[in-house]
RNA sequence: GGCGCGUUCGUCUAGCGGCUAGGACGGGACCCUUUCAAGGUCCAGAGACGGGUUCGAUUCCCGUACGCGCUACCA
Protein backbone atom coordinates (compact mmCIF):
# COMPACT_ATOMS: atom_id res chain seq x y z
CA UNK A 1 0.00 0.00 0.00
CA UNK A 2 1.21 3.50 -0.70
CA UNK A 3 2.37 5.35 2.36
CA UNK A 4 0.28 8.43 2.94
CA UNK A 5 1.28 11.59 4.73
CA UNK A 6 2.64 10.91 8.20
CA UNK A 7 -0.05 10.80 10.78
CA UNK A 8 0.65 11.83 14.33
CA UNK A 9 -1.87 11.82 17.11
CA UNK A 10 -4.74 11.42 14.71
CA UNK A 11 -4.07 14.51 12.66
CA UNK A 12 -2.36 14.61 9.32
CA UNK A 13 0.75 16.71 8.95
CA UNK A 14 1.82 18.15 5.69
CA UNK A 15 4.30 20.97 5.89
CA UNK A 16 3.44 24.24 4.23
CA UNK A 17 6.52 23.86 2.07
CA UNK A 18 5.40 20.43 0.99
CA UNK A 19 1.95 21.74 0.20
CA UNK A 20 3.13 24.60 -1.93
CA UNK A 21 5.57 22.20 -3.55
CA UNK A 22 2.83 19.88 -4.71
CA UNK A 23 0.85 22.82 -5.95
CA UNK A 24 3.70 24.61 -7.63
CA UNK A 25 5.96 21.86 -8.91
CA UNK A 26 5.42 21.76 -12.65
CA UNK A 27 4.37 18.34 -13.88
CA UNK A 28 6.60 16.16 -16.02
CA UNK A 29 4.82 14.19 -18.71
CA UNK A 30 6.02 11.94 -21.46
CA UNK A 31 5.00 10.28 -24.67
CA UNK A 32 6.51 6.82 -24.97
CA UNK A 33 5.83 5.18 -28.32
CA UNK A 34 7.50 2.04 -29.53
CA UNK A 35 9.10 2.49 -32.93
CA UNK A 36 7.41 -0.42 -34.61
CA UNK A 37 5.56 1.51 -37.30
CA UNK A 38 4.21 4.85 -38.37
CA UNK A 39 2.87 7.37 -35.83
CA UNK A 40 -0.68 6.20 -35.19
CA UNK A 41 -3.40 8.85 -34.81
CA UNK A 42 -4.25 7.43 -31.39
CA UNK A 43 -0.66 7.82 -30.30
CA UNK A 44 -0.52 11.27 -31.79
CA UNK A 45 -3.52 12.26 -29.77
CA UNK A 46 -2.05 10.89 -26.57
CA UNK A 47 1.08 12.90 -27.35
CA UNK A 48 -1.05 15.98 -27.99
CA UNK A 49 -2.81 15.72 -24.63
CA UNK A 50 0.48 15.26 -22.82
CA UNK A 51 1.97 18.18 -24.70
CA UNK A 52 -1.04 20.44 -24.08
CA UNK A 53 -0.95 19.83 -20.37
CA UNK A 54 2.81 20.32 -20.11
CA UNK A 55 2.70 23.53 -22.10
CA UNK A 56 -0.31 24.81 -20.26
CA UNK A 57 1.12 24.23 -16.80
CA UNK A 58 4.70 25.16 -17.52
CA UNK A 59 5.69 21.54 -17.10
CA UNK A 60 7.86 19.36 -19.28
CA UNK A 61 6.90 17.16 -22.18
CA UNK A 62 9.43 14.40 -22.71
CA UNK A 63 9.81 11.85 -25.46
CA UNK A 64 10.93 8.30 -24.87
CA UNK A 65 11.35 5.77 -27.63
CA UNK A 66 10.58 2.29 -26.31
CA UNK A 67 12.89 0.27 -28.49
CA UNK A 68 13.56 -2.69 -26.24
CA UNK A 69 11.84 -4.98 -28.71
CA UNK A 70 14.81 -5.23 -31.02
CA UNK A 71 13.04 -7.47 -33.48
CA UNK A 72 10.28 -5.01 -34.28
CA UNK A 73 11.88 -1.63 -33.71
CA UNK A 74 13.23 0.21 -36.71
CA UNK A 75 15.02 3.44 -37.26
CA UNK A 76 12.56 4.45 -39.97
CA UNK A 77 9.75 4.20 -37.44
CA UNK A 78 11.67 6.37 -35.02
CA UNK A 79 12.14 8.96 -37.73
CA UNK A 80 8.46 8.74 -38.68
CA UNK A 81 7.49 9.41 -35.07
CA UNK A 82 9.81 12.42 -34.84
CA UNK A 83 8.48 13.75 -38.11
CA UNK A 84 4.84 13.23 -37.18
CA UNK A 85 5.24 15.03 -33.87
CA UNK A 86 7.11 17.89 -35.45
CA UNK A 87 4.47 18.19 -38.15
CA UNK A 88 1.77 18.45 -35.50
CA UNK A 89 3.78 21.11 -33.74
CA UNK A 90 4.47 18.99 -30.67
CA UNK A 91 7.96 19.93 -29.58
CA UNK A 92 9.53 18.02 -26.72
CA UNK A 93 11.82 19.07 -23.92
CA UNK A 94 15.21 17.68 -23.00
CA UNK A 95 16.89 14.89 -24.95
CA UNK A 96 14.96 12.03 -26.45
CA UNK A 97 15.36 8.97 -24.26
CA UNK A 98 15.97 5.67 -25.97
CA UNK A 99 14.86 2.96 -23.64
CA UNK A 100 17.37 0.51 -25.03
CA UNK A 101 20.13 2.64 -23.56
CA UNK A 102 18.86 1.97 -20.06
CA UNK A 103 18.87 -1.81 -19.91
CA UNK A 104 21.69 -1.79 -17.38
CA UNK A 105 19.54 0.19 -14.96
CA UNK A 106 16.52 -1.99 -15.70
CA UNK A 107 18.56 -5.06 -14.87
CA UNK A 108 19.93 -3.44 -11.74
CA UNK A 109 16.41 -2.55 -10.62
CA UNK A 110 15.28 -6.13 -11.16
CA UNK A 111 18.21 -7.37 -9.10
CA UNK A 112 17.40 -4.85 -6.41
CA UNK A 113 13.95 -6.34 -6.19
CA UNK A 114 15.41 -9.81 -5.84
CA UNK A 115 17.66 -8.48 -3.11
CA UNK A 116 14.79 -6.92 -1.16
CA UNK A 117 12.67 -10.01 -1.58
CA UNK A 118 9.95 -8.58 -3.82
CA UNK A 119 11.14 -10.60 -6.80
CA UNK A 120 12.70 -14.01 -7.28
CA UNK A 121 14.66 -16.13 -9.72
CA UNK A 122 12.67 -18.52 -11.86
CA UNK A 123 14.41 -21.33 -13.75
CA UNK A 124 11.27 -22.57 -15.46
CA UNK A 125 11.91 -22.92 -19.17
CA UNK A 126 9.81 -21.57 -21.99
CA UNK A 127 9.00 -25.13 -23.05
CA UNK A 128 7.84 -25.98 -19.54
CA UNK A 129 5.68 -22.88 -19.42
CA UNK A 130 4.11 -23.76 -22.72
CA UNK A 131 3.31 -27.21 -21.44
CA UNK A 132 1.73 -25.84 -18.28
CA UNK A 133 -0.30 -23.38 -20.27
CA UNK A 134 -1.52 -26.06 -22.65
CA UNK A 135 -2.50 -28.26 -19.71
CA UNK A 136 -4.48 -25.48 -18.08
CA UNK A 137 -6.08 -24.78 -21.41
CA UNK A 138 -7.08 -28.41 -21.84
CA UNK A 139 -8.72 -28.33 -18.43
CA UNK A 140 -10.36 -25.03 -19.44
CA UNK A 141 -8.72 -23.34 -16.51
CA UNK A 142 -7.11 -19.92 -16.65
CA UNK A 143 -3.34 -20.25 -16.52
CA UNK A 144 -1.58 -18.30 -13.87
CA UNK A 145 2.02 -18.92 -12.88
CA UNK A 146 2.22 -20.79 -9.61
CA UNK A 147 4.93 -19.38 -7.40
CA UNK A 148 5.56 -22.82 -5.90
CA UNK A 149 6.96 -23.96 -9.23
CA UNK A 150 9.86 -21.63 -8.61
CA UNK A 151 10.71 -22.81 -5.15
CA UNK A 152 14.27 -24.00 -4.97
CA UNK A 153 16.59 -24.38 -2.06
CA UNK A 154 19.58 -22.03 -1.85
CA UNK A 155 21.79 -24.98 -2.73
CA UNK A 156 19.80 -25.80 -5.82
CA UNK A 157 19.91 -22.19 -6.89
CA UNK A 158 23.65 -21.85 -6.52
CA UNK A 159 24.12 -25.11 -8.34
CA UNK A 160 21.91 -23.94 -11.24
CA UNK A 161 23.71 -20.64 -11.35
CA UNK A 162 27.05 -22.45 -11.31
CA UNK A 163 26.19 -24.44 -14.40
CA UNK A 164 24.79 -21.33 -16.06
CA UNK A 165 21.20 -22.45 -16.21
CA UNK A 166 19.11 -19.60 -17.62
CA UNK A 167 16.54 -17.91 -15.41
CA UNK A 168 14.06 -15.06 -15.50
CA UNK A 169 13.24 -12.73 -12.66
CA UNK A 170 9.64 -12.72 -11.55
CA UNK A 171 7.91 -10.15 -9.42
CA UNK A 172 6.35 -11.51 -6.26
CA UNK A 173 2.83 -10.04 -6.31
CA UNK A 174 1.76 -9.42 -2.72
CA UNK A 175 -1.69 -10.15 -1.32
CA UNK A 176 -4.25 -7.41 -1.24
CA UNK A 177 -5.80 -4.92 -3.58
CA UNK A 178 -4.11 -2.39 -5.80
CA UNK A 179 -6.06 0.73 -6.58
CA UNK A 180 -5.52 4.25 -7.77
CA UNK A 181 -7.50 7.38 -8.51
CA UNK A 182 -7.31 7.72 -12.23
CA UNK A 183 -7.53 11.29 -13.46
CA UNK A 184 -10.08 10.35 -16.08
CA UNK A 185 -11.82 7.30 -14.63
CA UNK A 186 -11.79 7.93 -10.91
CA UNK A 187 -11.02 5.00 -8.64
CA UNK A 188 -9.96 1.76 -10.32
CA UNK A 189 -9.15 -1.31 -8.24
CA UNK A 190 -7.67 -4.73 -8.98
CA UNK A 191 -7.48 -7.73 -6.73
CA UNK A 192 -3.83 -8.75 -6.54
CA UNK A 193 -4.78 -12.41 -6.72
CA UNK A 194 -5.88 -11.77 -10.29
CA UNK A 195 -2.33 -10.77 -11.16
CA UNK A 196 0.20 -13.51 -11.64
CA UNK A 197 3.84 -13.25 -10.64
CA UNK A 198 4.88 -11.61 -13.88
CA UNK A 199 8.34 -11.71 -15.39
CA UNK A 200 10.27 -8.47 -15.16
CA UNK A 201 13.61 -9.60 -16.56
CA UNK A 202 14.11 -12.07 -19.41
CA UNK A 203 16.62 -14.86 -19.23
CA UNK A 204 18.85 -12.84 -21.56
CA UNK A 205 18.96 -10.06 -18.99
CA UNK A 206 16.72 -7.63 -20.87
CA UNK A 207 13.72 -6.04 -19.20
CA UNK A 208 10.05 -6.72 -19.81
CA UNK A 209 7.85 -3.75 -20.65
CA UNK A 210 6.34 -3.04 -17.24
CA UNK A 211 9.72 -2.95 -15.52
CA UNK A 212 11.32 -0.83 -18.22
CA UNK A 213 8.46 1.66 -18.13
CA UNK A 214 8.50 2.03 -14.38
CA UNK A 215 12.26 2.19 -14.13
CA UNK A 216 12.41 4.86 -16.82
CA UNK A 217 9.46 6.87 -15.57
CA UNK A 218 11.09 7.00 -12.15
CA UNK A 219 14.43 7.99 -13.64
CA UNK A 220 12.81 10.67 -15.76
CA UNK A 221 10.88 12.05 -12.82
CA UNK A 222 7.54 11.60 -14.53
CA UNK A 223 4.69 12.90 -12.38
CA UNK A 224 1.72 12.26 -14.67
CA UNK A 225 1.48 9.13 -16.77
CA UNK A 226 -1.10 9.87 -19.45
CA UNK A 227 -1.60 7.08 -21.98
CA UNK A 228 -4.19 4.98 -23.80
CA UNK A 229 -6.69 3.09 -21.69
CA UNK A 230 -5.39 -0.17 -23.12
CA UNK A 231 -2.78 0.22 -20.38
CA UNK A 232 -5.26 0.16 -17.52
CA UNK A 233 -4.59 -3.48 -16.79
CA UNK A 234 -0.83 -2.86 -16.73
CA UNK A 235 -1.23 -0.16 -14.16
CA UNK A 236 -1.61 -2.29 -11.02
CA UNK A 237 1.56 -4.19 -11.97
CA UNK A 238 3.37 -0.93 -12.41
CA UNK A 239 2.11 0.48 -9.14
CA UNK A 240 3.36 -2.63 -7.39
CA UNK A 241 6.77 -2.09 -9.00
CA UNK A 242 6.90 1.55 -7.91
CA UNK A 243 6.18 0.46 -4.38
CA UNK A 244 8.72 -2.35 -4.42
CA UNK A 245 11.33 0.10 -5.73
CA UNK A 246 10.39 2.57 -3.03
CA UNK A 247 9.46 5.27 -5.50
CA UNK A 248 6.75 7.92 -5.35
CA UNK A 249 3.73 7.11 -7.48
CA UNK A 250 2.87 9.34 -10.39
CA UNK A 251 -0.71 10.22 -11.23
CA UNK A 252 -2.32 8.15 -13.94
CA UNK A 253 -4.65 9.36 -16.66
CA UNK A 254 -6.02 6.79 -19.09
CA UNK A 255 -7.46 8.34 -22.21
CA UNK A 256 -9.85 6.43 -24.46
CA UNK A 257 -8.96 4.74 -27.73
CA UNK A 258 -9.80 5.91 -31.21
CA UNK A 259 -11.77 3.41 -33.26
CA UNK A 260 -12.38 2.93 -36.97
CA UNK A 261 -15.77 3.31 -38.61
CA UNK A 262 -16.59 -0.29 -37.69
CA UNK A 263 -16.17 0.47 -34.01
CA UNK A 264 -13.04 -1.60 -33.80
CA UNK A 265 -9.44 -0.59 -33.46
CA UNK A 266 -8.24 1.64 -36.28
CA UNK A 267 -6.67 -0.43 -38.99
CA UNK A 268 -4.03 0.78 -41.37
CA UNK A 269 -5.82 -0.58 -44.39
CA UNK A 270 -9.30 0.83 -43.88
CA UNK A 271 -8.77 3.96 -41.92
CA UNK A 272 -5.58 5.83 -42.79
CA UNK A 273 -4.41 5.41 -39.23
CA UNK A 274 -1.04 7.08 -39.71
CA UNK A 275 -0.76 10.81 -39.24
CA UNK A 276 1.60 10.81 -42.22
CA UNK A 277 -1.30 9.68 -44.41
CA UNK A 278 -3.23 12.79 -43.49
CA UNK A 279 -0.25 15.03 -44.00
CA UNK A 280 0.08 13.55 -47.47
CA UNK A 281 -3.63 13.99 -48.15
CA UNK A 282 -3.36 17.68 -47.55
CA UNK A 283 -4.65 18.07 -44.03
CA UNK A 284 -3.22 20.99 -42.08
CA UNK A 285 -1.50 20.11 -38.82
CA UNK A 286 -3.58 22.60 -36.84
CA UNK A 287 -6.77 21.01 -38.18
CA UNK A 288 -5.49 17.55 -37.35
CA UNK A 289 -4.63 18.61 -33.80
CA UNK A 290 -7.99 20.32 -33.41
CA UNK A 291 -9.84 17.27 -34.66
CA UNK A 292 -7.84 14.78 -32.60
CA UNK A 293 -8.25 16.84 -29.46
CA UNK A 294 -12.02 16.74 -29.87
CA UNK A 295 -11.92 12.97 -30.18
CA UNK A 296 -10.97 12.50 -26.55
CA UNK A 297 -11.77 15.77 -24.92
CA UNK A 298 -14.24 18.61 -25.21
CA UNK A 299 -14.17 22.17 -23.95
CA UNK A 300 -17.60 21.82 -22.40
CA UNK A 301 -19.45 24.26 -24.58
CA UNK A 302 -20.24 24.31 -28.28
CA UNK A 303 -16.79 25.44 -29.33
CA UNK A 304 -15.32 23.21 -32.02
CA UNK A 305 -13.00 25.04 -34.38
CA UNK A 306 -9.99 25.97 -32.29
CA UNK A 307 -6.61 27.29 -33.23
CA UNK A 308 -3.59 25.98 -31.27
CA UNK A 309 -3.60 28.87 -28.80
CA UNK A 310 -7.30 28.35 -28.12
CA UNK A 311 -6.78 24.65 -27.62
CA UNK A 312 -4.12 25.48 -25.09
CA UNK A 313 -6.36 28.03 -23.39
CA UNK A 314 -9.31 25.67 -23.03
CA UNK A 315 -7.61 22.35 -22.36
CA UNK A 316 -8.10 20.79 -18.94
CA UNK A 317 -7.59 17.26 -17.68
CA UNK A 318 -11.01 17.06 -16.05
CA UNK A 319 -12.75 17.29 -19.40
CA UNK A 320 -11.00 14.27 -20.86
CA UNK A 321 -13.46 11.62 -22.06
CA UNK A 322 -13.87 8.05 -20.87
CA UNK A 323 -15.47 6.71 -24.01
CA UNK A 324 -13.71 5.58 -27.18
CA UNK A 325 -14.53 7.63 -30.27
CA UNK A 326 -14.84 6.70 -33.91
CA UNK A 327 -12.58 8.50 -36.33
CA UNK A 328 -14.83 10.36 -38.78
CA UNK A 329 -12.98 11.31 -41.92
CA UNK A 330 -15.72 13.62 -43.16
CA UNK A 331 -15.61 15.72 -40.05
CA UNK A 332 -11.83 15.90 -40.25
CA UNK A 333 -12.14 17.25 -43.78
CA UNK A 334 -14.73 19.79 -42.73
CA UNK A 335 -12.44 20.83 -39.90
CA UNK A 336 -9.59 21.16 -42.35
CA UNK A 337 -11.70 23.39 -44.59
CA UNK A 338 -12.23 25.66 -41.61
CA UNK A 339 -8.52 25.85 -40.87
CA UNK A 340 -7.62 26.21 -44.52
CA UNK A 341 -9.49 29.48 -44.73
CA UNK A 342 -8.88 30.75 -41.22
CA UNK A 343 -5.18 30.20 -40.72
CA UNK A 344 -2.80 32.96 -41.82
CA UNK A 345 -2.07 32.75 -45.53
CA UNK A 346 1.65 32.71 -44.84
CA UNK A 347 1.19 29.45 -42.98
CA UNK A 348 -0.81 27.57 -45.60
CA UNK A 349 1.02 29.01 -48.60
CA UNK A 350 4.19 26.92 -48.36
CA UNK A 351 2.19 23.74 -47.76
CA UNK A 352 0.15 24.39 -50.89
CA UNK A 353 3.11 25.33 -53.05
CA UNK A 354 4.93 22.20 -51.90
CA UNK A 355 1.93 20.17 -52.97
CA UNK A 356 1.70 21.97 -56.30
CA UNK A 357 5.32 21.13 -57.02
CA UNK A 358 4.95 17.59 -55.78
CA UNK A 359 1.96 17.00 -58.05
CA UNK A 360 3.78 18.52 -61.00
CA UNK A 361 1.31 21.36 -61.42
CA UNK A 362 4.02 23.97 -61.21
CA UNK A 363 7.72 24.29 -60.58
CA UNK A 364 9.02 26.11 -57.56
CA UNK A 365 10.73 28.58 -59.87
CA UNK A 366 7.48 29.29 -61.66
CA UNK A 367 5.70 29.97 -58.38
CA UNK A 368 8.55 32.10 -57.07
CA UNK A 369 8.65 34.17 -60.26
CA UNK A 370 5.49 36.02 -59.26
CA UNK A 371 5.02 35.57 -55.53
CA UNK A 372 2.12 37.96 -55.19
CA UNK A 373 0.20 36.20 -57.92
CA UNK A 374 0.88 32.83 -56.31
CA UNK A 375 -0.25 34.14 -52.95
CA UNK A 376 -3.40 35.64 -54.41
CA UNK A 377 -4.22 32.46 -56.29
CA UNK A 378 -3.87 30.31 -53.20
CA UNK A 379 -5.83 32.79 -51.16
CA UNK A 380 -8.70 32.65 -53.63
CA UNK A 381 -8.69 28.90 -53.92
CA UNK A 382 -8.34 27.95 -50.27
CA UNK A 383 -11.69 29.31 -49.15
CA UNK A 384 -13.58 26.85 -51.27
CA UNK A 385 -11.48 23.76 -50.67
CA UNK A 386 -11.47 21.24 -47.86
CA UNK A 387 -8.06 19.79 -48.45
CA UNK A 388 -4.80 20.94 -50.00
CA UNK A 389 -5.35 18.28 -52.65
CA UNK A 390 -8.51 20.07 -53.73
CA UNK A 391 -6.63 23.34 -53.95
CA UNK A 392 -4.07 21.66 -56.17
CA UNK A 393 -6.76 20.27 -58.41
CA UNK A 394 -8.40 23.65 -58.83
CA UNK A 395 -5.13 25.44 -59.38
CA UNK A 396 -4.29 23.68 -62.64
CA UNK A 397 -5.87 26.10 -65.14
CA UNK A 398 -4.01 29.01 -63.57
CA UNK A 399 -0.63 27.36 -63.77
CA UNK A 400 -0.70 25.01 -66.73
CA UNK A 401 -1.12 26.14 -70.31
CA UNK A 402 -3.08 23.12 -71.40
CA UNK A 403 -6.55 23.28 -69.92
CA UNK A 404 -8.22 20.02 -69.10
CA UNK A 405 -11.90 20.49 -69.80
CA UNK A 406 -14.23 18.84 -67.38
CA UNK A 407 -16.68 16.90 -69.53
CA UNK A 408 -19.55 17.50 -67.20
CA UNK A 409 -18.99 21.26 -67.01
CA UNK A 410 -18.67 21.50 -70.77
CA UNK A 411 -21.84 19.61 -71.51
CA UNK A 412 -23.85 21.49 -68.93
CA UNK A 413 -22.68 25.01 -69.68
CA UNK A 414 -21.63 24.97 -73.32
CA UNK A 415 -23.06 22.09 -75.30
CA UNK A 416 -26.73 22.45 -74.42
CA UNK A 417 -27.08 25.07 -77.11
CA UNK A 418 -23.76 25.29 -78.92
CA UNK A 419 -24.87 28.01 -81.35
CA UNK A 420 -26.01 30.27 -78.55
CA UNK A 421 -22.93 29.45 -76.50
CA UNK A 422 -20.58 30.26 -79.35
CA UNK A 423 -22.46 33.45 -79.96
CA UNK A 424 -22.37 34.64 -76.38
CA UNK A 425 -18.71 33.69 -75.99
CA UNK A 426 -17.83 35.66 -79.13
CA UNK A 427 -19.61 38.69 -77.83
CA UNK A 428 -17.90 38.21 -74.49
CA UNK A 429 -14.55 37.99 -76.17
CA UNK A 430 -15.17 41.19 -78.07
CA UNK A 431 -16.18 42.98 -74.93
CA UNK A 432 -13.05 41.78 -73.18
CA UNK A 433 -10.77 42.68 -76.07
CA UNK A 434 -12.16 46.18 -76.11
CA UNK A 435 -11.99 46.71 -72.38
CA UNK A 436 -9.72 49.64 -71.51
CA UNK A 437 -7.59 47.54 -69.18
CA UNK A 438 -7.25 43.95 -68.00
CA UNK A 439 -8.31 44.58 -64.44
CA UNK A 440 -11.36 43.54 -62.50
CA UNK A 441 -12.43 47.18 -62.34
CA UNK A 442 -12.34 47.51 -66.11
CA UNK A 443 -13.63 44.09 -67.08
CA UNK A 444 -16.65 43.95 -64.86
CA UNK A 445 -18.51 46.94 -66.33
CA UNK A 446 -17.73 45.70 -69.80
CA UNK A 447 -19.39 42.35 -69.19
CA UNK A 448 -22.27 43.78 -67.21
CA UNK A 449 -22.99 46.19 -70.03
CA UNK A 450 -22.95 43.32 -72.46
CA UNK A 451 -25.39 41.34 -70.36
CA UNK A 452 -27.69 44.31 -70.10
CA UNK A 453 -27.66 45.01 -73.82
CA UNK A 454 -28.50 41.38 -74.48
CA UNK A 455 -31.15 41.27 -71.81
CA UNK A 456 -29.35 38.43 -70.06
CA UNK A 457 -28.71 37.72 -66.42
CA UNK A 458 -25.01 38.26 -65.75
CA UNK A 459 -24.62 34.63 -64.77
CA UNK A 460 -25.56 33.58 -68.30
CA UNK A 461 -22.36 35.20 -69.45
CA UNK A 462 -20.15 34.39 -66.48
CA UNK A 463 -20.81 30.67 -66.42
CA UNK A 464 -19.86 29.76 -70.00
CA UNK A 465 -16.92 32.12 -69.70
CA UNK A 466 -15.76 30.35 -66.57
CA UNK A 467 -15.86 26.98 -68.26
CA UNK A 468 -14.15 28.32 -71.36
CA UNK A 469 -11.17 29.76 -69.49
CA UNK A 470 -10.80 27.25 -66.64
CA UNK A 471 -12.38 24.07 -67.95
CA UNK A 472 -14.08 23.80 -64.58
CA UNK A 473 -17.47 24.69 -63.18
CA UNK A 474 -15.77 25.69 -59.95
CA UNK A 475 -13.65 28.78 -59.55
CA UNK A 476 -13.22 32.02 -57.67
CA UNK A 477 -15.16 35.08 -58.84
CA UNK A 478 -14.87 35.36 -62.60
CA UNK A 479 -12.97 38.66 -62.59
CA UNK A 480 -10.39 37.26 -60.24
CA UNK A 481 -10.15 34.31 -62.58
CA UNK A 482 -9.60 36.49 -65.63
CA UNK A 483 -6.88 38.59 -64.03
CA UNK A 484 -5.22 35.53 -62.52
CA UNK A 485 -5.13 33.78 -65.87
CA UNK A 486 -4.10 36.90 -67.77
CA UNK A 487 -5.25 38.58 -70.94
CA UNK A 488 -3.48 36.57 -73.58
CA UNK A 489 -4.20 33.20 -72.11
CA UNK A 490 -7.84 34.06 -71.40
CA UNK A 491 -8.50 35.35 -74.88
CA UNK A 492 -6.76 32.40 -76.45
CA UNK A 493 -8.80 29.89 -74.46
CA UNK A 494 -11.96 31.76 -75.38
CA UNK A 495 -11.08 31.67 -79.04
CA UNK A 496 -10.30 28.00 -78.90
CA UNK A 497 -13.59 27.21 -77.18
CA UNK A 498 -15.55 29.23 -79.71
CA UNK A 499 -13.71 27.40 -82.44
CA UNK A 500 -14.49 24.06 -80.90
CA UNK A 501 -18.18 24.91 -80.61
CA UNK A 502 -18.33 25.98 -84.24
CA UNK A 503 -16.46 23.06 -85.77
CA UNK A 504 -17.23 19.94 -83.76
CA UNK A 505 -20.29 18.13 -84.90
C1' G B 1 -13.09 -18.11 -19.88
C1' G B 2 -11.06 -14.42 -16.09
C1' C B 3 -10.22 -9.34 -14.96
C1' G B 4 -10.89 -4.28 -16.30
C1' C B 5 -13.10 -0.12 -18.93
C1' G B 6 -17.15 1.80 -21.49
C1' U B 7 -22.66 2.61 -23.32
C1' U B 8 -27.08 10.21 -25.25
C1' C B 9 -29.21 11.39 -32.70
C1' G B 10 -25.64 7.40 -38.30
C1' U B 11 -20.85 9.96 -36.20
C1' C B 12 -18.35 13.55 -32.46
C1' U B 13 -20.51 15.54 -28.19
C1' A B 14 -23.36 19.10 -24.09
C1' G B 15 -25.80 17.80 -19.73
C1' C B 16 -23.47 17.25 -13.58
C1' G B 17 -32.27 14.94 -10.15
C1' G B 18 -37.24 18.59 -12.66
C1' C B 19 -34.60 19.56 -20.22
C1' U B 20 -39.73 21.18 -25.82
C1' A B 21 -32.63 16.47 -24.16
C1' G B 22 -28.64 21.64 -26.80
C1' G B 23 -24.54 22.03 -30.56
C1' A B 24 -21.32 20.10 -34.63
C1' C B 25 -20.29 16.65 -38.91
C1' G B 26 -23.03 14.00 -42.44
C1' G B 27 -28.26 13.88 -44.98
C1' G B 28 -32.67 16.82 -46.81
C1' A B 29 -35.10 21.72 -48.06
C1' C B 30 -34.65 26.83 -48.73
C1' C B 31 -32.05 31.82 -48.69
C1' C B 32 -27.75 34.49 -50.36
C1' U B 33 -25.12 34.38 -55.10
C1' U B 34 -21.69 34.74 -60.85
C1' U B 35 -20.34 28.76 -60.48
C1' C B 36 -18.32 26.23 -56.25
C1' A B 37 -17.21 26.75 -51.36
C1' A B 38 -18.24 29.70 -47.15
C1' G B 39 -22.40 31.85 -44.54
C1' G B 40 -27.74 32.01 -42.95
C1' U B 41 -32.75 29.67 -41.90
C1' C B 42 -35.43 25.26 -41.33
C1' C B 43 -36.41 19.63 -41.26
C1' A B 44 -35.45 14.41 -39.97
C1' G B 45 -32.55 12.04 -36.17
C1' A B 46 -30.69 9.94 -29.45
C1' G B 47 -30.20 8.73 -23.23
C1' A B 48 -28.96 -0.19 -24.63
C1' C B 49 -32.36 -3.15 -21.45
C1' G B 50 -34.38 -4.47 -16.49
C1' G B 51 -34.66 -3.38 -11.54
C1' G B 52 -34.16 -0.14 -7.55
C1' U B 53 -33.33 5.04 -4.70
C1' U B 54 -36.50 9.43 -5.12
C1' C B 55 -42.30 13.37 -5.15
C1' G B 56 -39.38 13.07 -9.74
C1' A B 57 -34.45 9.95 -13.19
C1' U B 58 -30.64 10.74 -19.25
C1' U B 59 -28.38 12.21 -14.61
C1' C B 60 -27.37 8.18 -8.44
C1' C B 61 -27.01 2.51 -7.23
C1' C B 62 -27.35 -2.75 -8.80
C1' G B 63 -27.94 -6.40 -12.44
C1' U B 64 -28.21 -7.97 -17.75
C1' A B 65 -26.83 -7.23 -22.73
C1' C B 66 -23.48 -5.38 -26.08
C1' G B 67 -18.69 -3.19 -27.42
C1' C B 68 -13.62 -2.58 -26.45
C1' G B 69 -8.98 -3.63 -23.84
C1' C B 70 -5.63 -6.80 -21.13
C1' U B 71 -4.77 -11.82 -20.01
C1' A B 72 3.51 -13.44 -23.58
C1' C B 73 10.68 -14.49 -21.52
C1' C B 74 5.44 -8.05 -27.09
C1' A B 75 5.20 -3.04 -26.21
Amino acid sequence: MPTGPSSVGGSVFISAAELSMTAATPPRLRFAPSPTGYLHVGGARTALFNWLWARKTGGKFLLRIEDTDKARSTDESTQAIFHGLEWLGLDWDEDVIFQGANVARHKADAERLVANGTAYLDFTTVAELERLRADADARKEPFRFDRRLATWTPDEISQKLAVGEPFTIRFRVPDGTTAWDDIVHGRIAFENKEIEDFIILRSDGTPIYNLAVVSDDIAMGITIVMRGDDHISNTPKQILLYQALGATLPQFAHVPMIHGTDGKKLSKRRDAAAVGDWEYKGILPTAMANFLALLGWSPGDDLEVMMPDELLAHFTLDRLHKKAAIFDTQKLEWMNGQHLSKRPLAEVLPRVTDALVRHGVATQAQLDADPSRTAHLVDQLRVRARTIEEVVKQARPYLIDDVEYDADAVSRSLLKDRIASADILSATRDALVNAPAWTAEALEPALRTLAESRGLAAGKIFTPLRVAVTGLSVSPGIFDVLTLIGRDRSLERLARTIDMLATTA
